[in-house]
DNA sequence: TATTGTTATACTCTATAACTATA
DNA sequence: TATAGTTATAGAGTATAACAATA
């Protein structure tokens, strides 16, 4: 029953650590990112709409946990990067599609999270890494 | 080699699912402690100086991980709320101690952090269960 | 009536630079 | 010289309300 030391009492908290290793985790992966200036947000947008030429930007927001305010000016940026346009579907709403610059970045994009990912996991002890991600699934409604 | 199926193809990446689970574990705990009128940052920094009276903003600051800076408006909170004071341990630093009200307080922060935590673990498959805290700690420098 | 895209706004969290007073 | 506490400020991220136009 005894616990890991350390001079910090919220270390045994698992709610506390978990926040921790997230924070530490986007710190790294926004890093990675930053090198090809773009932000997490702007790269989980390009790897959603990833060979698809259908999603408006509110449906974006949905699946991101994204307002539908807080997209204007998250796809204004990657407009202005040239990296996606709108395409209007009807009157009302538009299609957000990549350019093909936004194809060649979304390339290195799957790269730097393929990588992220996997050293990720590499720091994972063996007999923990295959509960990582069913624990962490049990804990998103 | 099958995933767990999902119309968001962001969800098979173990860093995405790590910040979701985070933030939604941490829109919970600040639910909870909202009800005393805490912040997790509040709430965190009663829990670490629980049973001492020596520590100072700085050492708050470097334990928590958050800047010296930021720590004074923080504190100034609590100390508004009665919860803790600054007592002079020479002429240029001063320990952070709880009042008695900040004891009491204290105890409510144990027990909504105590039920919170119960409830986390509880989501998790008993399979998962003691594989989290070592995988979440490999990821924590 | 409900939804889309948008504007404006505000609040929290976090990061940096600089200043003073003291160790 | 280095550190503690502080001030001011700026950048993200996030949340809400409201509006016009359209489904």
């Amino acid at each position: 029953m005894s616990d890991v030391p350390s001079n910090d009492p919220l270390a045994a908290l698992p709610g506390y650590v978990l926040r921790r290793a997230a924070n530490a985790m986007m710190a790294e992966l926004a890093s990675r990112l930053g090198a090809i200036d773009l932000k997490i947000s702007d790269a989980s947008v390009l790897l959603l709409i990833a060979g698809r030429d259908d999603m408006t930007s509110s449906e974006i927001g949905k699946v991101l946990d994204i307002q539908r305010a807080n997209m204007v000016p998250l796809l204004n940026r990657l407009e202005a990067a040239e990296l996606i346009t709108r395409q209007p579907l009807d009157r009302k709403s538009q299609a957000i599609v990549l350019t093909p610059e936004g194809r060649t970045t979304l390339g290195e994009v799957q790269s730097i999270t393929h990588q992220f990912e996997a050293d990720l996991l590499a720091r994972i002890p063996d007999a923990d890494r295959p509960h990582f991600m069913p624990a962490l699934r049990a804990l998103i409604d």
